[in-house]
DNA sequence: AGGCAGGTTCTTA
DNA sequence: TAAGAACCTGCC
């Protein structure tokens, strides 16, 4: 199917912007901007083809349940860009730069294991484990015949709908011994990522009840996890909660915040929205 | 070969 | 409360 998007979209910065790990870019034959997504134990393949106008090679139905709101269509990121102060330098680069950013709306236990993943690795490195993760424990995607007649009709080679895995639930993540998770190169994380799967499953630890907490408490509930400290929290909150003013601090924007805000960020100016802005200043640094 | 990468835990003072 | 060491792994 074909939409029209007006607001920021933009599907290259977004696979580059460190929230999400499973978006890929195809090789296909006349688009260099067509990427493979794969959350919600589906597969999405979408194609800019200029203008505002995107092909997905979904249903409508499977659109309209699913992939409008994981995209986060219904927020206006014009809007928030139109707050950064015009005297912020940094910021106003920043925004500029990365404009066609959003924050998807992931699923909350992958993200929580994709970013504890993620702790002293760099992005390629994540990616690489959690795809090993999936593939050890997560359930195949098949695709309906429409999707594959989408796909050859736009040149994309097979091998990107064969071998498709679903990121595991806790169940199937539990189901993995100790040396299963290392085999996926999850290393000293291996013991963090059993007993949150083990502390989810047993419900004393509950992710959907924890929509109903406020910032402060959700970033306190999270952190309890073995393994999850500030940082990992923050992001969890942030792209798997959509809770849009986290503001994660890692070692790139402790650069930012040194060299460009000695006197401190203004967190008040951008509230609700610190984690939009934290967004566009980490996409500035990774690529300047 | 030794250092470092989207951190966190554990130990020690 | 705070600083420092240790930790898997892969890639310079």
């Amino acid at each position: 199917m074909t939409v029209e998007i007006k607001d920021d979209l933009d599907l290259q910065k977004i696979a580059e912007s460190g929230q999400c790990f499973r978006w890929e870019k195809t090789e296909a034959l006349d688009n260099p901007v067509l990427y493979r997504i794969i959350a919600g134990g589906r597969v999405l393949f979408i194609e800019d083809r200029g203008e505002c106008v995107f092909d997905l090679s979904c249903s409508e139905n499977d659109y309209v349940s699913f992939w409008h709101d994981y995209l986060d269509l219904d927020t206006d990121y014009r809007k928030i860009r139109s707050y950064v102060k015009k005297d912020d330098g940094f910021l106003s680069r920043a925004a500029e730069n990365g404009k066609g950013i959003r924050i998807l709306r992931q699923d909350r236990w992958e993200s929580l294991i994709s970013f504890i993943i993620s702790q002293r690795k760099n992005i390629p490195a994540i990616r690489a484990s959690i795809e090993k993760l999936c593939r050890a424990a997560g359930r195949k995607i098949t695709l309906a015949d429409g999707e594959k007649k989408w796909l050859k009709e736009r040149g994309v080679p097979d091998e990107y709908s064969e071998e498709l895995y679903a990121f595991p639930d806790p169940e199937e993540l539990y189901g993995l011994s100790e040396e299963g998770l290392k085999a996926c190169s999850t290393g000293y994380r291996a013991p963090y990522l059993r007993r949150t799967a083990e502390d989810v499953l047993s419900g004393s630890m509950d992710l959907s009840y924890m929509e109903s907490l406020n910032d402060d408490e959700l970033l306190s509930e999270l952190m309890k996890l073995y393994g999850v400290g500030k940082k990992v929290a923050s992001c969890t909150a942030l792209f798997g909660f959509h809770r849009l003013n986290f503001f994660p601090v890692d070692v790139w924007i402790e650069r930012v915040l040194e060299t460009h805000y000695i006197e401190g960020f203004p967190f008040e100016s951008y509230d609700p929205w610190n984690g939009v802005m934290q967004q566009y200043m980490f996409y500035e640094m990774q690529h300047s």
